[in-house]
DNA sequence: AACTAATATTGCAATATTGCAATATTAATA
DNA sequence: TATTAATATTGCAATATTGCAATATTAGTT
């Protein structure tokens, strides 16, 4: 208990899960956002631009990278950030494939 | 701690985070796609469909739905759900939004 | 009214997540 | 080589999530 049973679902499935799961956070959003805005990756700054602290932010990049939604380069000193297009086409494609599918059959 | 600081991030935020927080357990990925591949409501049988007890997979839908993501309509004896497309539109638009501004700007 | 079927709620144990202070690591710089 | 800057890791407290057995609710049906 407290463990999710993937075992019972499809790999198609956990891997929708984990990525929707690693988004389900609004910090997590916050720093894609964030890292959208920006026409290159970023090195430092994301910890300025979050209302958490220090280890907090890391945390949640650890979470998104873990996730496969980012990519973190060392750089010297620093890391750069930068979003891994990949994890959310996959997650783009799904719903809008989930989306077409909805227009056609409606029910109640 | 244990709670997440919402009122440090937009509504946006929050709501795209909510919804994907939703869809962030395989178990509720596996509803949403049950439902997508009937022509109706589901009046009965996800239970069935699902390899979780009764509670828990009440749960789930209990969850989905106060995410906005599926409806359920008392039907006599039964409930009947379906999904609701405003919040999977929502997400899918977002998400292909993100998808088409990485698009033009390549970094790392 | 008693019975049944479908679903929800309660209560609980196990585990996971969130957030941070303190500390560690790593690499550039003086 | 000390110092500094940027980030990660550890350890902890508070809270949330997952899953289920037992029980409650609700609406047909006999």
């Amino acid at each position: 208990m407290g463990t999710t049973k993937t075992e019972h679902f499809t790999d198609n499935q956990n891997t929708i899960a984990l990525i929707a799961k690693a988004l389900g956070h609004p910090a997590r959003v916050a720093i894609i956002e964030y890292l959208m805005t920006v026409d290159a990756c970023i090195c430092g700054d994301i910890v300025n631009e979050l209302p958490l602290a220090q280890p907090t932010v890391s945390q949640h990049l650890k979470e998104l990278k873990s996730a496969g939604l980012i990519k973190g380069n060392v750089e010297g000193n620093a890391i750069c950030y930068c979003i891994d297009e990949k994890a959310i086409e996959k997650l783009s494609a799904y719903f809008a494939n989930v989306t077409a599918k909805l227009a056609i059959k409606k029910c109640c």
